[in-house]
DNA sequence: ATTTTATGTTAGAAAACCTAACATTCCCTT
DNA sequence: AAGGGAATGTTAGGTTTTCTAACATAAAAT
């Protein structure tokens, strides 16, 4: 069992993930409703949750605190995700090229934002606490 | 949050220990009833394990195995613990001589059983999978 | 032959979680 | 100012999971 394997297997209920990210359930399941994260579930339909996903509900919540809104987070989640995984080849290039513009964008407010006050609290890095790296 | 806080840190529900270490619930409870484990407990009374506790069943259930019974796993298990962390003085030196007596006895016993096939398992070492140590 | 140990099974209750619906607040835009 | 959408709160009713406690059983110890 490999890294990978470690960080996405499922082993939280919604509760403890409740505690670890200061997030609410309606919250943790409306950003799963807009596809920001994938929890498994049980055979009784109960979420479970992985060490990423806990990761990301807390990248989620950090850019929720800079002002971005859900679909913006979901361009930059998703884009880190396309970046390592899907060839440029398999897409549609106009469309990716005005994805790549708004990320670059998203990024550069992300990083305007970052400038004052509070220095980058590096969040969502759940496992960085608990995996081996 | 030092490595300490993180392996004791109350994670899991009873559910996913059971997959995490092909134990029945009915079996979990039953080594709590004899002190074995000592899991948190939510507001409303359900356990919650940590890292230890898993290791700990997984150690138990290795040593079930092996043959040994409970109070012979109890000795051993908690014997480690009083090596780290209580006082010689603060114990019954009679009492205490004849705790350290059986436990070399087991351990002899365990290197005895170990000795044959199965090279050790390296159980009970979850936490070795994903807490940095 | 009994008793003890470890585990299975069952029942009823409580806790946690589920979805769906409606309410509210805060922005944004017109 | 009004309307609309986004994000979250709240509530209701139902399902799943977990709880304790009791009784059952097989294997091991006495």
């Amino acid at each position: 069992m490999d890294d990978k394997d470690r960080r996405s297997m499922p082993l939280f209920g919604i509760g403890i993930v409740m505690k670890l990210t200061e997030l609410t359930a309606r919250q943790i399941r409306y950003y799963e409703e807009h596809d920001l994260i994938h929890p498994e579930r049980t055979s009784g339909n109960q979420r479970l949750f992985s060490f990423n996903d806990v990761d990301r509900l807390l990248e989620i919540k950090n850019y929720l605190d800079k002002g971005l809104n859900l679909a913006g987070i979901k361009l930059l989640l998703t884009g880190e995700q396309e970046e390592k995984e899907v060839p440029k080849s398999e897409k549609n290039e106009k469309s990716d090229m005005t994805d790549k513009e708004l990320r670059t964008i998203l990024r550069n407010e992300i990083t305007e934002a970052g400038r004052f006050g509070k220095a980058s609290l590096r969040q969502g890095e759940l496992s960085r606490f608990f995996v081996k790296h």
